[in-house]
DNA sequence: GGTTAAATTATTGTCGACAATGTTACTTTG
DNA sequence: CAAAGTAACATTGTCGACAATAATTTAACC
């Protein structure tokens, strides 16, 4: 799909930060017209992943690492929530699901030690499946479909691999433990503990910089 | 334009909640092409406003008063985060404007004293400038460009003429006072509260009916 | 008469062409 | 030679037409 296809290269920066996009040029490459493209590229700019300027086109969006911390801050206070909601809303089965995914990323964790931007992908799925799990329509809207793409560009903009993904990961743990014991409040405080130090961790990284 | 008016009609109600839009009516109403039409719709589905179904079309979104709670809830913690931030940021020129805007608010109020809808649609403006001082392209984003249609529609849909018009009032004083004094942490609590404070007194009408 | 199936109609999706706007290259002028 | 104006080009915006899909109506069958 075009679509999907289009927003990989851009978080994955094939296609590169602030450039501009030529409508034919995209056209010609997926051999569609300009007006599905267009279509496509409109719902990349409803996912904060392109800007547009009346007569002058599509542009990615510039990313700066003040425009990342405020993103976390964003993310502590909605993930939070939809954590809380998890905890009261998720049927055992999503649970099941979840424990799965953290399994499987430890596996690939313990096989790959360095690389930790697959743990890093992995991180998000897993942030990815609470707020879906959350069951709120407006949370999986603001975060699954428009921050976590924007988290993903600028984590291979800047490339996160950290140290701290040892200590994520046990955090993953205690966070479904929290919803798996349906207590709302300590997987709240959890999440929004976990994704500050996250943004702790970045804001470190930068000062190094 | 008729992405504007288009957004307007929805949001008061004249399209109503939960149809669908026919795209050659809409285009020969407005007297354009269905691509251009369709331009502007992708738009509103951007806003938040209508859903797109692939090969069905667009309709307006539904309200359930659940999803209200849920905004009001997301309000509450975007938009104490956008008031600390503009206790940081706004300028003494922006400051004064919402003075004014306030004083505007106040003579309309005096002069009808039960017609609260229109305070409430000044109340949104009041926070409309509040989010714009924060100077955070995100929070921006996210309140302005998309939760405050919804807010907005809602309250054509459910008719927030409320007793609390006049509290309402004094905390926007207070919160404006505690931006001023460049109190940020005392602008996110007392913002935090008057939202949440609202969130209640549609709560409580809600049992009522 | 009610239910399923087929045919018709209407709507959305896609396309290529033209118009309007922005960009670039060239020419002219001081 | 530099700068401003102008002409050529490229890109975005808009349009109407056709294709693919959904919705409706009609027909056939039990």
């Amino acid at each position: 799909m075009v679509f999907t296809d289009l927003r990989q290269r851009i978080v994955e920066g094939n296609i590169s930060t602030g450039s501009k996009l030529s409508e034919p040029e995209l056209a010609k490459y997926y051999e569609i017209s300009r007006s599905t493209l267009r279509d496509a590229l409109s719902r990349l700019e409803g996912s904060g992943l392109l800007e547009r300027k009346a007569n002058i086109g599509y542009r990615v969006v510039t990313l700066s690492t003040g425009q990342l911390l405020e993103i976390f801050r964003v993310r502590e206070s909605l993930e939070g929530m939809a954590c809380r909601l998890a905890a009261q809303n998720m049927t055992s089965k999503q649970i099941e699901d979840l424990k799965q995914l953290l399994e499987v990323h430890n596996q690939y964790k313990s096989l790959q030690q360095g690389q930790a931007y697959i743990q890093e992908e992995g991180d998000l799925d897993f942030h990815f499946c609470i707020v879906m799990g959350s069951g709120n329509k407006l949370l999986i809207r603001l975060l699954c479909e428009e921050l976590y793409y924007l988290v993903r560009m600028y984590r291979y903009q800047f490339g996160m691999a950290s140290p701290r993904a040892k200590r994520a990961f046990s955090e993953h743990h205690h966070i479904i433990q929290a919803i798996e014991d349906q207590d709302g409040e300590l997987a709240e405080i959890l999440m929004r503990r976990h994704i500050s130090a996250s943004r702790k961790n970045v804001e470190k990284r930068m000062n190094t910089l």
